[in-house]
DNA sequence: CCCGAATGAGACATTTAAGTATCAAATGAA
DNA sequence: TTCATTTGATACTTAAATGTCTCATTCGGG
């Protein structure tokens, strides 16, 4: 008889509870996370003492996920265009996982200190994809972020909304980005 | 003849200021959005008996001041590459005014109707584009549907982060649609 | 089996926003 | 000026969510 794990990590069930209630609606209540995590109110608090934290715990959690997501992504690449595919192959499996925080405030001042360098660190692969001629120079660099931004949320939601199919999903944006941001 | 025969500006001031306070924080109070609109709460009241009516009729006005733009633009067009184009300068001066929207919950089922009738519009819109050559028979009409939608957003995104000028954003959400859409 | 620790349930206080009701002051037309 | 209507301020009720607390139950190690 396989182990099973007799009791699964309490804080673990919350905070993914509240990354998959959060994601389908941002003014989730804590009672309707600690009933989808299958958990007592008061549990949630012994854990989270208040929606403040959960919600920095959250947004921790999805940007680990993220980060370890894209560094074994990025494993053995060597040029900016091929690490924008992986960018987008292995973050649109997650964008579901991550899409909500853009809403959320960011109060945490080390939040928003990380979120910053890594809108940065975007901006350093749109510099490489612009010395490869991935992308044109008249673009701008802010424009080319956003869109690359963009695109991984909208291939989530067509995902979401059963429009495209999960596996077509990174081509299809890296297409779109190629072309939409590549020279004329 | 009748006693107010013009509607008096308070109600417009209302709706002004729900469209801009709920652009901002789509979670505004009503008080916040009376004290913008120089108003008491209790007047607001008397216009927009509850937050759902409020919400209901800052919807409407958006759909209608799109609509109205958009049967401006397309005056006189006669390419579905044209339309697209007047669409982007019609509707992405008006962002501000109308991206919150997606946020909402459209309860209301004749907004919702419409809503739906606008996207499907929009895929009209995307098959004349294809027959037209401008978007690529391999890309999915969903997609090009959520792409055209995500570059109005994105524009107005930019353009209130100040990371791109007003004027330039139309041309740039037109080019970068055209190569990301059309054929390789 | 037994005991300490953790959990779930629920009561309770607090806060915030929504909605209702009332009234004095301001507005504007006759 | 007069008078009906509208507005703004204020007080009140209701509802929902947060956060705190207690306590019986249960889980799991020893």
């Amino acid at each position: 008889m396989p182990k099973r794990a007799l009791r699964p990590p309490i804080r673990e069930a919350i905070l993914d509870a509240a990354i998959n209630t959060l994601a389908r609606n941002p003014g989730s209540s804590l009672s309707d996370i600690a009933t989808r995590a299958g958990v007592g109110r008061a549990s949630l608090h012994r854990y989270f003492p208040s929606r403040r934290d959960l919600i920095a715990a959250v947004t921790r959690q999805c940007m680990d996920e993220m980060d370890a997501a894209l560094e074994a992504a990025f494993e053995g690449t060597d040029s900016a265009r091929e690490r924008l595919s992986k960018l987008l192959e292995a973050t649109i499996p997650l964008g579901d996982r991550y899409h909500f925080l853009a809403m959320e405030a960011l109060d945490d001042p080390d939040l928003q200190e990380r979120h910053q360098s890594d809108v940065e660190w975007l901006g350093h692969l749109v510099d490489e994809l612009r010395e490869e001629g991935v992308v044109a120079a008249e673009v701008p660099r802010a424009w080319a972020v956003a869109n690359i931004d963009a695109q991984v949320w909208l291939a989530w939601s067509e995902i979401a909304a059963g429009n495209i199919a999960p596996a077509n999903a990174a081509d299809l944006a890296f297409r779109t980005l190629l072309g939409g941001l590549g020279p004329r």
